[in-house]
DNA sequence: TCCCCACCCATGATATTCCAAATTTACACA
DNA sequence: TGTGTAAATTTGGAATATCATGGGTGGGGA
């Protein structure tokens, strides 16, 4: 899993070190897929042969010649860069995608879940802003209760230790 | 898998090299299919063996005399230039095939999962534009949403732990 | 006989790999 | 708790390999 942000910075050659943490979320895996993010957000969007698969299945279920995949395979699978790690865990990022994202000097690395998020910095900390306010709205957080609650039932109890008040050396 | 876009050019005498990438998604096979996109979208798609097995094996499960069948029979079997690649990797691209694509010095490859496209660059500008649009549309995130949480299920705990409290320390 | 096509080789540019140093981080011990 | 040591990671640069592209030659068909 992909968590935390880090930065780092590209060297002269367009080089990038990928934070250790997240190589260590590639399971061992050199390639890397790199693309734009669907949602116009500004930045890029990563993952490795795991997360590819993923999206492989889950674009061929989508009718064949509908829009909908048509622009999801465009973007994802056309659109990425195919890259691939040198023995020091650095990546080459290609000129179009710096520059759609507004990389030049400094850049972000975004845990999300399955893939991680590359930014410009300025730019992620105001999306980050954003975001903090977006979190503590009341709608938010009742949505992320009930989706929580979700999930504890469907595992069920059993799953947890229950909580105790007195705590041992486990829980 | 063929994945990213590439540009390559058509020398003089009208050969094309596949992008190394692309070459190695043959899987080591020489030997090229080049017909004209269903979709009318002006683009050639194009595949290796493996492919055309694939279709031979779909197109043969639809009735023998279908309107369906004889019209994807003939614009994909028969269209189809079948094509091998020099040592160097390269192709020579029929010139109706050229001619149906206005395909003159420069191409860009694109891959398609299981094929590739290959675009006169203007048009493929102008389509990579079309499809940012609608892959942004809430609608087509919605609908690439839910078909990823389906192969998520699916899956089960497979590409991807299922969501735990306690995860390892990769995943 | 001519022309077209397939095959072969050569070359420049580009990208990738490798090596080495410097900085940071983690850990152990005082 | 502070310091010293060791490991890991990040960084810089150079050598190597790969790839795209151009031209040349021989065989086969028209």
């Amino acid at each position: 899993m992909f968590v935390s942000t880090y930065e780092s910075a590209i060297d002269a050659k367009g080089r990038v070190s990928i934070p250790a943490p997240f190589r260590a979320a590639l399971g061992g895996g050199t390639r890397i897929f790199l693309w734009q993010a669907l949602d116009g957000s500004g930045c890029l969007e990563g993952g490795g042969e795991a997360l590819m698969a993923m999206y492989r299945a889950t674009l061929t279920r989508l009718a064949p010649q509908s829009e909908v995949r048509k622009a999801l395979v465009t973007r994802i699978i056309a659109g990425s860069a195919d890259l691939k790690m040198d023995e020091t865990g650095r990546i080459k990022l290609p000129e179009d995608l710096c520059t759609a994202a507004e990389l030049t000097d400094r850049i972000k690395f975004a845990g999300n879940i399955d893939s991680f998020q590359i930014w410009n910095p300025e730019k992620h900390a105001a999306f980050n802003s954003a975001m903090a306010t977006a979190a503590a709205a009341p709608e938010t957080l009742a949505a992320f209760g009930r989706a929580y609650s979700e999930v504890l039932h469907q595992q069920g109890a059993g799953a947890y230790p229950a909580p105790k008040l007195v705590d041992g050396s486990e829980g």
